[in-house]
DNA sequence: AAGGCGGGGAT
DNA sequence: ATCCCAGCCTT
C-alpha cells in the first residue's frame, strides 16, 4: 500500500477515530498497568476474548501483581489456568514473573529485546505490552492484523509463511501511528475482529475501506488464502477412573513411554490409545505402566474432545479398588475435587462422567 | 520450515 | 464439520 504521506495521515486518522468511538471495554482495559496488560496478552495468545475474561478476573484476584505471582507455587498457577489450554503459557508466565523480580525490579522490562528474552514472550507479546503499557513504538502483528494488512495490500498466499509474515511485520511497523502506538495496535486488532472478519467482512462499516486493495479488486473473499491444515487425526483413548473406598482416585503424570496420551505434563487419569478393545487395552496398560492388576471395569458414556488437530473420543472406565496403587509420578485425589484441580478439560470431562456414574 | 501445544465459539 | 483465534517454543 504505497501511501502518500497525506493519505497515510488520513488513513491513521480514520482508523483511530473509529477505534476511539467504538472501543469496547475489557477487564484489561481499565488501566494500562504493565502486569495486567502482560497477563491479558499472554492469556489472549491463540485464545478468544470471551474465553479469556473469566480466567483473567479469577487469576488477577488471586495473583494481583508480579511479586505475588513470582512467590506462588506453580501448582496453584496451573490450577487457575486449568481449562484455558496451552499450559506452557502458565508455566512461562510464572518463570517470567520470577525473572522480572530478580532482574527487572519487579516490572515488565521496557526494552524490547529484554522483553523478548523472557519465557513466553515473542515478538507479538513484547510489542503489545510495550506499546499499550509504555507507549513504545512497536507494531504488533497477530492473526487479526495480518488479515487486515493482507487485504489492504491484496497479499496472496499463506500469511503464516515465515517470509510473508516478516514482510507483514514490516508493513505494520511502517503504518504504526507513533503518537499513539497502543491505541493504534488495538485499533487494527479490533478492526480485524469486528469488521474485517475472516468470513463475510462488513466492508460497508469499515473506516478504511477506501484504502483497501482487496476490496477494489474484488478479492476480499479470497484473502487471506486458506491456511495449510495438517490432516485431522482421529484418536480413541480409554481412561481409567479407579476409586478407593474413600472416594479417592488416581492421577498420573508423564505416563511412561507413551508420548503423553492426553496431556503429558498435566495430572491426568491413566489412559491409553486403543484400536479395537478399549477394556483390554486399558487393563494391559494398567498392568504394564502401573504394575497394577485392574478390578472389573465398567465402561461409561463416551465423550468427545477436540484438541488442535486431534479429534479424540474418550472412553472412560470406572473400577472400585480396595487400595489405589502407589507409584512414582502419581497422586491420589478425591474424585469430587478434580473439578477444581490443575487438570485439563479432558480430564474434567472424564471425572464428570465417573462422578455421575458413582452416585 | 515444520510440528506440537487446548479449547471452544462462530459459521 | 470446519475454521481459527491479541502465538510461542523446539527441532
Amino acid at each position: 500500500m504505497p501511501l502518500s504521506p497525506r493519505s497515510l495521515r488520513a488513513f491513521r486518522r480514520n482508523l483511530l477515530a473509529w477505534f476511539r468511538a467504538n472501543r469496547r471495554e475489557h477487564p484489561w482495559r481499565r488501566d494500562r498497568d504493565h502486569y495486567r496488560v502482560w497477563l491479558a496478552e499472554v492469556m489472549l495468545q491463540q485464545t478468544r476474548i470471551a474465553a479469556v475474561i473469566p480466567y483473567y478476573e479469577k487469576f488477577l484476584a488471586r495473583f494481583p501483581d508480579v511479586q505475588t505471582l513470582a512467590d506462588a507455587a506453580e501448582h496453584d498457577v496451573l490450577r487457575l489456568w486449568a481449562g484455558l489450554g496451552y499450559y506452557s503459557r502458565a508455566r512461562n508466565l510464572q518463570r517470567a514473573a520470577r525473572e522480572m523480580v530478580k532482574r527487572h525490579g519487579g516490572k515488565f522490562p521496557s526494552d524490547f529485546d529484554a522483553a523478548l528474552a523472557l519465557p513466553g514472550i515473542g515478538r507479538y507479546t513484547a510489542a503489545a505490552v510495550l506499546s499499550i503499557a509504555f507507549d513504545a513504538p512497536h507494531a504488533v502483528l497477530d492473526g487479526n492484523v495480518a488479515r487486515v494488512l493482507a487485504r489492504l495490500d491484496a497479499v496472496r498466499g499463506d500469511l503464516r509463511a515465515p517470509q510473508r509474515w516478516k514482510k507483514l511485520e514490516a508493513t505494520a511497523q511502517a503504518l504504526l501511528a507513533r503518537e499513539a502506538p497502543g491505541d493504534w495496535n488495538q485499533a487494527l486488532m479490533e478492526l480485524g475482529e469486528t469488521i474485517c472478519t475472516p468470513k463475510s467482512p462488513r466492508c460497508g462499516e469499515c473506516p478504511v475501506s477506501r484504502w483497501c486493495e482487496a476490496r477494489k479488486r474484488g478479492l476480499v473473499d479470497s484473502i487471506p488464502a486458506p491456511r495449510k491444515k495438517p490432516a485431522g487425526v482421529k484418536q480413541r483413548i480409554a481412561a481409567a477412573v479407579l476409586l478407593d473406598p474413600r472416594g479417592r482416585t488416581l492421577l498420573v503424570r508423564d505416563p511412561g513411554s507413551h508420548d503423553g496420551v492426553l496431556f503429558s505434563r498435566m495430572w491426568q487419569f491413566p489412559a491409553v490409545e486403543f484400536a479395537k478393545n478399549p477394556a483390554a487395552a486399558l487393563a494391559d496398560h494398567l498392568r504394564g505402566e502401573l504394575r497394577f492388576d485392574p478390578p472389573p471395569l465398567v465402561e461409561l458414556p463416551h465423550a468427545k474432545h477436540g484438541v488442535t488437530f486431534r479429534n479424540i473420543t474418550l472412553v472412560p472406565f470406572c473400577g472400585r479398588v480396595a487400595a489405589l496403587p502407589v507409584r512414582p509420578r502419581s497422586r491420589r485425589l478425591p474424585l469430587a475435587e478434580i473439578a477444581g484441580a490443575a487438570v485439563s478439560s479432558a480430564t474434567k470431562k472424564i471425572a464428570r462422567a465417573a462422578l455421575h456414574h458413582a452416585k
